[in-house]
DNA sequence: TAAAAATAGTTACATTTGAAACTATTTCTG
DNA sequence: CAGAAATAGTTTCAAATGTAACTATTTTTA
């Protein structure tokens, strides 16, 4: 697939010209916001496949790996990864599929499920993790401590901005 | 959906804590902007479904409507719009069959096909292109024009570094 | 110029994901 | 405490998208 912002632009410059009203750099920002997830997310798939994984199984074990007895509760994974129950049940089969997650009922709340690594869950995620940091830290190696730290700012900004319209209808 | 970036940040902190090595601030920008996308494209798929748009059809119209003669091939198409030609087929159908996109073969190139908007289409995208426009100026409006500006040079930026894993297998 | 390679579009099949409906259990409330 | 409401997980169905294979053309090349 041809990653090439310039179509975009070219189109949008276009309009612009056409067209009074236009937040041109505004408009280019989310456009392009876009195309740097599409990036990011076929790199992380990329690094990821080669670990028979991909961005939601990793961060599901790495999650579970996080969590404070090795057991999580689907719900919780849900809203830890962004993903619907409905998803979550299915990457939850997966993983039990794979021998990496064991999924056992809770006995306080029989409504639940508890999942935990197995030992080698266990042992996969602890062998991915450290690759994939140091991918990370190659992908970020021409930003200075202070770009990071601005572009974490506006990130957490421009979410802020989107949730304006969060339930407005 | 919960969209709740501490879910994720406390499990990170919890990891870092029990491995070294973790570059936790980048760590936590990338899984961050995975974040702000979701919201991002909520947002928009919720302002477009007031017109029988979602961000592929919406931008499909905008990107015709700011080709030179109202002419545009779907292999552009799908470079401006990062998506698969599969997937521009099945948009250009969908186009087709609500009637705001014509499709003719091209006489110069007949392996070709043209896109253009039917008069109908012409009039829809010219009314949403200013609502959207407004809800992205709301959207934006806490940022001054140097934030924009920085944001945009961090993002191109981003997308340097991670073109650095492209094709390297 | 004839065969090979490239290009444009489509189709068949598969993957990933979510909404809504459903079951089972727990918690709230009058 | 009994019925109502909320919560956890799953299942069914549908929507969106991509890969690979295929057809039809055009361009390259030997």
């Amino acid at each position: 697939m041809n990653l090439d912002f310039t179509y975009f632009e070219n189109g949008i410059g276009r309009i612009s010209g056409q067209l009074p009203g236009m937040p041109r750099d505004r408009v280019v920002l989310n456009r392009l916001f876009f195309y740097v997830f599409k990036e990011l997310d076929d790199v992380y798939n990329q690094h990821l496949s080669e670990f028979g994984l991909n961005s939601s199984t990793f961060l599901a074990l790495a999650m579970i790996l996080s969590s404070e007895d090795n057991r999580l509760n689907p719900s919780h994974l849900s809203d830890a990864l962004i993903a619907s129950r409905t998803n979550v049940t299915r990457l939850a089969d997966d993983l039990v599929g794979s021998g990496w997650v064991s999924r056992k009922p809770c006995t306080q709340d029989r409504r639940r499920v508890e999942l935990s690594l197995t030992p080698s869950g266990r042992k996969l995620i602890l062998a991915v993790l450290p690759v994939i940091w140091q991918r990370i830290e190659q992908q970020w190696i021409d930003f200075s401590p202070a770009e990071i730290a601005e572009f974490d700012r506006l990130l957490r900004k421009m979410l802020k901005g989107l949730r304006r319209f969060r339930g407005a209808s």
